[in-house]
DNA sequence: CGAGGGTTTGAAGTGCATCAAATAGTGTGG
DNA sequence: CCACACTATTTGATGCACTTCAAACCCTCG
């Protein structure tokens, strides 16, 4: 069940469900463009979705990659409006839409999944503002170093191995910076924090001196909430 | 009546103003910081106010610098945590705090409350969004030229003369730069779109021009929503 | 007038981007 | 299983944008 659901009478949930269109999207689909009419909001279930927005001129902004869980286009509610990034399939996903209409309809009805839905956009507004200072103030190693940070789960201290989520052009954008800095930036973390990197999986020994060299240039110290 | 109230019967509205703390608050006051518990939201009535994330270092991120009509700290609801910034004010300020408590219990009764709260932090996460692009794909002089576009009043085309709202290291900051370079970057604008500064006063002859300079590197053409 | 902050300017440095090319990795069809 | 095509990644050389440090200037306000 997923948060926004939690708590919320059966009753209400089956008329989403009544209106849901699972999908399955490979990857390199595009879910929506930053232009298009808002009418439904989309749960990712699996997979991954890079939002982004997008010059004329092809330049890209990646504002974040997503994962399971995660809720795209829901921010549009009540603004009757165009969405507010392009949403495409970077690793082939699983997705329920259902109409935007309907989550105006419940939100209005059922106190709980207005309540719901404060939490989960409080939540991706915290992240956003805090995203906006990782690009201020952290320089582009410890941009990496703070991501890798974020990749740990809960309470793991030794002998760390990580798989890099998605491809290394990708994880560049969504940090903010070219692939080619990229990887010159990992080059330097791993001489600065004693990490061992093997292609798409990075050891991590000494969460310590990782989190040192990366948090000392954010307002938060690791292990951050989110 | 601000848009959060709009439409709320008189009821509800009466018991935010019987539990309201107005206050002027001078220039340099701290309003709250990110590290403490919210309890209490804020109206901004008029003045300017600074948000922003801190290192231990005192490195500093400015997130926004918002004038009049903004809500402040209301996007911690039903986090039950500490706010997402520090907030200080810039220009002296005048505010009306209300319990955080209160907007809770408002919106879990109150559809229209909710509504009106939707739409506020929908607004928000729009513009974060889009200032997360800026900062991205915008160069410096490219920055200062959309942030004076937005200063233009609605349907004014023609001998347009600005007034900058606070002072140009303030500015640097908000736009992600340091004082030298805001300098340099303004004088380069200059030099591309044929503007005029003197002070704090900038005439804009040709608002096509500047727009053609700044919104290349955006993903909306001017005239924004914002 | 003089102090102090805001602003500008100059000179030099740093970090990231760009362009170009080499290398590694992956999936294809033979 | 190999050779090929194609993409992702790395590396090198160079350029540019922004920063840093230092000093001058300017403006306001007591």
């Amino acid at each position: 069940m997923h948060p926004l659901f939690r708590g919320v009478p059966a009753e209400l949930v089956n008329k989403f469900i009544a209106q849901a269109s699972p999908h399955g999207y490979p990857k390199g689909r595009i879910i929506f463009m930053q232009e298009d009419e808002a009418e439904r909001f989309y749960l990712l279930v699996s997979g991954w979705v890079k939002l982004f927005r997008e010059t004329l001129d092809g330049e890209e902004a990646v504002i974040d990659v997503v994962d399971g869980g995660h809720l795209l286009g829901e921010s549009v509610i009540f603004e009757n409006d165009t969405y507010h990034c392009g949403a495409e399939v970077v690793e082939d996903a699983a997705l329920v839409s259902m109409p935007l209409s309907l989550l105006k309809e419940a939100v209005e009805t059922s106190t709980v999944m207005a309540k719901n839905l404060f939490t989960a956009m409080s939540r991706a507004k915290r992240l956003q503002t805090k995203e906006l200072e990782h690009r201020t103030i952290q320089n582009a190693p410890q941009r990496i170093g703070c991501f890798l940070l974020r990749l740990i789960p809960k309470n793991t201290e030794k002998n760390i191995v990580l798989h890099l989520p998605y491809d290394k052009t990708l994880m560049a954008a969504r940090l903010g910076m070219k692939p080619e800095t990229f990887s010159r930036a990992l080059n330097r973390l791993r001489d600065e924090t004693g990490i061992r990197i093997r292609g798409a999986s990075v050891e991590i020994d000494d969460v310590k001196m990782l989190s040192d060299y990366s948090c000392s240039a954010c307002s938060s110290a690791y292990p951050c909430e989110e």
